[in-house]
DNA sequence: TCAACGCATTGATTTTGAGCAATGAAGAGT
DNA sequence: ACTCTTCATTGCTCAAAATCAATGCGTTGA
């Protein structure tokens, strides 16, 4: 055990690939200052209005930013997933809540030396900021995703999202029987918190996209795309589908789901 | 005419409170390096897509951040009032379309020279990188009013909106005969495409909040709070009757609007 | 093995909001 | 004055989604 906390195998490059082009004594420092901490599904890592002196990275499962309002009710602001930062630099409070959606493993920094770090290091600097503005762009696609004014049509821009913003984490889709699947990593519940739903509507939803043959649902967590086209056209972004037929239906993907 | 390209007015720490902190020569830089720029009403600055090679903050009027999807709907995913910056630091072509949604008055940067003094000055960069973070806190606040599943209830967290985040803005709220009076800056159009509805929905929720005692229309763009946690409870946000009462039912406040 | 529980689904009913069309109301240009 | 335009509002119909209620279904735990 003694080992353990002496961390190691840390290899913050390996971990965070954004972070893999940082000169080397700074690549040191952050190995030396990472903690490793798993998470299961459904842990608090941190509720709104903590100080929480920690800045993260997510480098396997899903954690599921919400804010939880005073009657109770559970609003997802966005999900985190591999590669993504949390942690709030140079300022106060979370706003939101962290709770692991799945299972988790998380690189953490304490907050005070990792500023100091970033404060020495323009490139790391530059990272973060690039991260922030990533960030902010998300944050308006969900804006345009939950601007559509049917469930359908937001359930199958959240389908998408998941397919294009979300693609690279492991086992979040692949193929099954050669047809391109998706793993909905988040409940019900959450979607329906997170599209602005009951979830009685979205599980309509999500059944209505099966009977008019674009879905096919598998299990609750896993849904087949039958039809790529008529599920862009539901979301109204007709776009997305060059951004799918490029960063997807490559060859380059083939990994079973299970 | 020649003395108006010389810029011989400039003061950015002025225009900009959240620059006002920085070292003398820094500003004398950005004083030399900044334009100013007014936009009519309408008028579109940047499209999606553009290189726009600006880096720019709004100093007064309202910008309209939005999407025009390929069929039509244009989706508005953000209001930048003043202080608020807009651009692409560092990174590729404009995401989203930017137009004045009223009159502006805007102070531009080429984007080369201020990337460099970014890069020269750590200051300057943790006031961008503070931007980026609270940018990013205003996404997810919206968010949270489009997950709310009734017209009704977004356009209540919307005019909470426009009290607390963006209730610095000149003439955005103020008193009239001692009520509490908001100033809705942009069309019923662009309300509805930014909450999601139609604006005959949007319209028509309005008049319900009205008919209900909670609104009184004074105008299309002006309205008086005439029930408060009424309307915080309508936006499912009772905590920001918190904030609303103090940061806004201040003694500090008493501008009248025209 | 059997409850108990959480979660997804289905059914029935009512409310809400989209969709379309028409009417006002204010302002700009002629 | 008049037209033309833009924007807000209202009326109407019908589809969509909330709401309430109940059922299945897999897992946990006694």
């Amino acid at each position: 055990m003694a080992t353990m906390s002496r961390k190691p195998g840390i290899c913050v490059s390996r971990m965070i690939p954004e972070l893999a082009n940082l000169p080397e004594p700074i690549l040191a420092e952050l190995n030396a200052l990472g903690q490793m901490r798993k998470l299961a599904a459904g842990q608090l890592l941190a509720d709104a209005g903590d100080a929480f002196d920690t800045i993260g990275f997510v480098t396997d499962g899903i954690l599921r930013m919400q804010k939880t309002l005073p009657d109770g009710r559970q609003h997802v602001v966005g999900l985190l997933v591999s590669g993504d930062m949390f942690g709030r630099v140079f300022d106060g409070p979370m706003q939101f809540t962290l709770e692991a959606a799945t299972d988790c493993t998380l690189l953490n920094f304490r907050r005070g030396p990792f500023e100091a770090l970033l404060t020495r290091c323009p490139e790391l600097d530059r990272i973060i900021l690039l991260q922030f503005l990533s960030e902010i762009d998300r944050s308006r696609d969900w804006m345009i995703v939950l601007s559509n004014p049917r469930v359908r049509g937001r359930l199958a821009g959240f389908l998408l999202m998941l397919c294009t913003r979300f693609h690279k984490v492991e086992h979040l889709f692949g193929t099954m029987n050669g047809r391109l699947t998706i793993r909905v990593p988040i409940s019900r519940a959450d979607v329906s918190q997170l599209l602005g739903a009951r979830a009685e509507s979205i599980s309509r939803a999500f059944h209505a996209l099966a009977d008019d043959g674009i879905l096919d649902i598998i299990r609750p967590d896993l849904v087949a795309v039958l039809n790529m086209e008529d599920l862009a056209a539901e979301a109204g972004e007709p776009e997305l589908i060059d951004a799918i037929s490029d960063e997807i239906l490559t060859p380059a993907q083939g990994k079973a789901l299970h």
